[in-house]
DNA sequence: CTGAGGATTGGCT
DNA sequence: GCCAATCCTCAGT
C-alpha cells in the first residue's frame, strides 16, 4: 500500500521531529481493512525536564518505559476511556515522545465512520487525539510496536506549506511548562483539534 | 487492596 | 461553558 519511512528519521531532535511528522501519512492495517490519515497536528514532550511529560525527572514505569527506548516506536496510553497514541523520540535513555493530535482522513473513510458513527461530520472524525486512534483502529496494545513497519507505521504524505506553533493543549497543571510553544499544527487545516 | 488523578470526548445547560 | 463517563496506572497502606 504504502512504504514506512526509514528509521533514520526518527533519528532527529524531538522539536524538529515533530514539525517533520506535519504531513505525513499515519497508516493502520486491521482485520477490517486499512486506514490512513495525513498529520496536521502534534505536540512535543521532552522529559526529564519537561513537567508536562510522563517522563518528567525521568519517572520510568511500566507506562513510560517504552520512552526511554530508541526513537520510532509506539507509545500508546489510556486517557479517561480514550487511547492516545505517540512517536517516541530522543536517544536511548531520553524519554521524549511527539503526540499526534489530529489526522486529516486520506484512505479508508468508510471504516471510519464505521469506528466513529455515521452520523458525523467528515472533520469530527479525526480532529482530536482520541478521534484519530479511534477512527483507526489504534489500541493500547499498539504499544512498543514500531513506526516503520505495518499493521501500523508512517509513510510520506504531502508538504505543509506553512506551520504554526503554540501552547499544549490540556497541561495547565504543569507550571511553566503550560508555556512551552511545542504544540504545532498545518496553518489554516479545517481539521486541527482547536483553532 | 484502595484511592486519586489524568496529554479527552460528547452531551447538556 | 460545565461535567460525567469510565478505566487504566501508579503510589500508599
Amino acid at each position: 500500500m504504502f512504504q514506512p519511512i526509514d528509521v533514520s528519521f526518527y533519528q532527529q531532535p524531538t522539536l524538529e521531529l515533530a514539525r517533520s511528522l506535519l504531513g505525513k501519512l499515519l497508516v493502520k492495517e486491521t482485520e477490517l481493512g486499512t486506514a490512513s490519515g495525513w498529520i496536521v497536528e502534534t505536540e512535543a514532550y521532552i522529559g526529564p525536564g519537561d513537567r508536562a511529560a510522563h517522563s518528567f525527572g525521568n519517572r520510568r514505569t511500566r507506562r513510560t518505559d517504552v520512552m526511554f527506548g530508541p526513537p520510532g516506536y509506539v507509545y500508546t496510553y489510556v486517557m479517561h476511556t480514550h487511547c492516545l497514541i505517540n512517536v517516541v523520540s530522543g536517544e536511548s535513555g531520553h524519554p521524549e515522545a511527539v503526540l499526534i493530535r489530529a489526522l486529516e482522513p486520506c484512505t479508508g473513510i468508510g471504516l471510519m465512520y464505521e469506528r466513529r458513527g455515521p452520523d458525523k461530520k467528515l472533520q469530527a472524525l479525526t480532529n482530536g487525539p482520541g478521534k484519530l486512534t479511534k477512527a483507526l483502529g489504534i489500541e493500547k496494545e499498539d504499544y512498543g510496536r514500531s513506526f516503520f513497519a505495518p499493521p501500523l507505521y508512517i509513510a510520506e504524505g504531502k508538504n505543509i506549506e506553512s506551520i504554526a506553533a503554540g501552547p499544549r493543549i490540556g497541561i495547565e497543571n504543569s507550571g511553566e511548562a503550560k508555556h512551552y510553544p511545542w504544540r504545532y499544527w498545518a496553518m489554516g487545516n479545517p481539521f486541527v483539534s482547536r483553532l
